[in-house]
DNA sequence: GTAGGGTTAG
């Protein structure tokens, strides 16, 4: 009843329902050109639309067609927006074809409102056609039309449609604006449009302005973003919205962090999207104690579906299933992404058994997977070894849910045939691919080769990896400390030439580890850290303690070593270990340990980590980029298959 | 009558 009161204030006065239509008298002079002068059918029409009562409204248009009586564009549109708080659609077509009947042509405004509708209805082609039928179009209606393809994610037709309006001599407004850089696809476009808003002096408008930043922010121009950003005197919260989204997004947490601890001393308060961007963040980095801080907030936006499942995501990829699990069942809805992301964190954190029967609840659930859940369904099966199952899900998953094969899917079975050593298998379905392989499917297999030692197809597969990949700087040491461990001297020096020659230099092992909310990174040997003294003497302490409990450094580990070509001693200040050491020393006993690392673990440093979570009696929590270990009781969540 | 921000994999 909002918009009612706004729009007939002045006639709603009288308490008597019988003064309606008398008070609605000057109303009746919205009357179109085609009806007799004076009509009681109307003004009830009128009456009805006004006061939202739709079924009325219906009859009562019926009766005004039998009669060759027409209302007013703006009559229409009150009754037009009542079908759309119902969602009636099928008396919104009823009006659109009352609107037209008697071979009527209603003005460019009623049009309009007409294709709005039909948009908003999800009826394109409706919307299209009447658009078409329009004999003049304004910017609205081009607007309108535009803004309705780049949201059924057509961006090249609404592009299309923009190149015409700009044809056809008509100036695009900020609306305009906003809706066609959501359709960018390139930043040839993004610039081109970017230098079109300059020049039309729409820069200083923050939908536009909000529009810009997250187009650039999509296409990987972070620089461009902030810029735009900086740039804003006035920023409202969906400004910061997008600039903190675009970071977190981007990978760039810190500075997502950093934007939002701005945004609040600026006197905003986040909302829902805010929150769920700064959760973002907060996993990208593993910030376990940040993110239980935003829980605290998120708990105002109870049944938000899409915040609750960046906490869930928060809680899997910072290692706390229990924390993810507890959410997971407190949540009022769940959709598809919900249960996938929690079937994937079980996965990845090496609870497989429960990642599956995650997905029978699923199943009994009613609710249908989606590409990504299969993933993490096929992503259990590989890192628990379950070859039988699954090869039965992706041997089904077309036939079961409609869902084609995709690479991932292949790269997952690739992965469970070669960590099961059956590498011929493997290298089998790499050929019978339906899709093209690429270097991830190569490296997968690599990555087979290198548990398995196998010589000869690790080269092959490196090769491949490198002619897809050339600049893949980890594949380049591998296959050096390949050759080099089959003592093949001549090819060693080629691989390191090639690397040089190309300027390409291996990222050095990092770990980061959160203490006191603050992020501590350590590198491979690292000298920089304050307590840098103190941790290598614990653990130097610590690695003699070990070695009499029966701990022998793994130096041999040509084939398994992904930190580089560091050997023996160097082995010792492995970035985990630093951190580990430092997680002992700073954190209170027993509590957990949890580190993020930028490379995947070495054997050395997994055998370390499950005798310090032993003989120290406390969960230690490692997250490589592809998984997690658990290492609690002198085991590892994976099994010791990685 | 037409506009901007948030979630799962890689």
């Amino acid at each position: 009843m909002k918009a009612v009161s706004g729009k007939i204030k002045h006639i709603r006065t009288s308490p008597s329902s019988l003064s309606w239509s008398y008070s609605l008298a000057p109303l009746a002079s919205r009357t179109n050109p085609r009806n007799p002068p004076s009509s009681t059918l109307l003004d009830e029409f009128i009456n009805f639309c006004y006061r939202r009562d739709l079924p009325r409204a219906m009859k009562a248009m019926a009766a005004m067609e039998r009669h060759g009586i027409y209302a007013d564009a703006i009559t229409y549109s009150e009754l037009i927006k009542c079908c759309l708080a119902r969602n009636a659609v099928e008396q919104g077509k009823l009006v659109h074809k009352h609107v037209f009947s008697n071979g009527y042509q209603p003005k460019t405004f009623l049009f309009n409102i007409l294709i709005a509708m039909f948009v908003k209805f999800n009826l394109l082609e409706q919307a299209q056609a009447l658009f078409d039928q329009m004999p003049e179009r304004n910017v609205v209606s081009w607007t309108t039309i535009i803004s309705a393809y780049v949201n059924a994610k057509l961006s090249d037709r609404a592009l299309e449609f923009f190149v015409l309006m700009l044809r056809g001599g008509v100036l695009p407004n900020m609306y305009t604006f906003s809706s066609v850089l959501r359709a960018c696809n390139g930043l040839v476009n993004l610039r081109q449009l970017h230098c079109g808003i300059i020049k039309v002096g729409l820069e200083s408008d923050v939908f536009v302005r909000s529009a810009l930043i997250d187009v650039y922010s999509k296409l990987d121009e972070l620089k461009d973003a902030i810029c735009v950003f900086n740039e804003m005197e006035t920023k409202d919260l969906v400004v910061w919205n997008s600039i903190i989204g675009g970071l977190a997004q981007n990978s760039d947490g810190d500075e997502a962090l950093n934007q939002f601890k701005r945004m609040k001393r600026a006197g905003f308060t986040a909302d829902q999207a805010t929150l769920t961007s700064v959760l973002r963040a907060c996993t990208g980095l593993a910030l376990l104690e940040v993110g239980r801080q935003v829980h605290v907030h998120v708990l105002k936006f109870d049944v938000d579906l899409i915040l609750n499942n960046a906490l869930l995501d928060m809680y899997c990829k910072s290692g706390s299933l229990e924390d993810a699990k507890s959410v997971f069942e407190r949540m009022v809805y769940r959709d598809v992404i919900s249960w996938s992301t929690m079937i994937a964190g079980l996965a990845q954190n090496g609870f497989s058994r429960e990642a599956l029967k995650f997905f029978d609840l699923m199943k009994a659930s009613g609710m249908k997977p989606n590409y990504i859940t299969i993933l993490g369904v096929l992503f259990a099966c590989s890192h628990a070894g379950l070859v039988d199952d699954g090869w039965y899900y992706f041997r089904s998953m077309k036939k079961l849910y409609g869902i084609d094969p995709g690479r991932e899917h292949y790269g997952c079975i690739i992965d469970l045939l070669g960590r099961a050593g059956k590498l011929d298998e493997a290298v089998k379905l790499v050929q019978e691919m339906e899709c093209e392989p690429d270097a991830v499917t190569w490296r997968t297999l690599l990555g087979a080769c290198r548990v398995h030692r196998n010589v000869d197809l690790a080269i092959y597969a490196a090769k491949q990896v490198l002619k897809l990949d050339p600049g893949d700087a980890g594949t380049y040491v591998l296959l050096s400390n390949i050759y080099a461990n089959s003592e093949r001297w001549e090819d060693v020096s080629e691989i390191r030439r090639a690397m040089r020659d190309k300027g390409i230099k291996k990222a050095p092992g990092s770990s980061w580890i959160e203490v006191n909310k603050q992020i501590h990174a350590f590198i491979l040997g690292d000298t920089a850290h304050p307590k840098i003294n103190e941790i290598n003497r614990r653990l130097n302490q610590l690695i003699h303690k070990l070695m009499g409990m029966g701990y022998v450094p793994d130096t041999n580990f040509v084939l398994q070593d992904l930190e580089g070509e560091q050997r023996d001693d160097s082995l010792r200040y492995h970035s985990e270990k630093l951190a580990i050491v430092f997680g002992l020393i700073s954190l209170s006993t027993g509590s957990a340990i949890r580190i993020r690392k930028n490379l995947r673990i070495c054997g050395d440093c997994h055998t370390f980590a499950k005798l310090v979570a032993k003989m120290d009696c406390r969960l230690i929590v490692i997250r490589d980029p592809i998984r997690y270990h658990h290492f609690q009781n002198g085991v590892c969540s994976c099994g010791d298959f990685w």
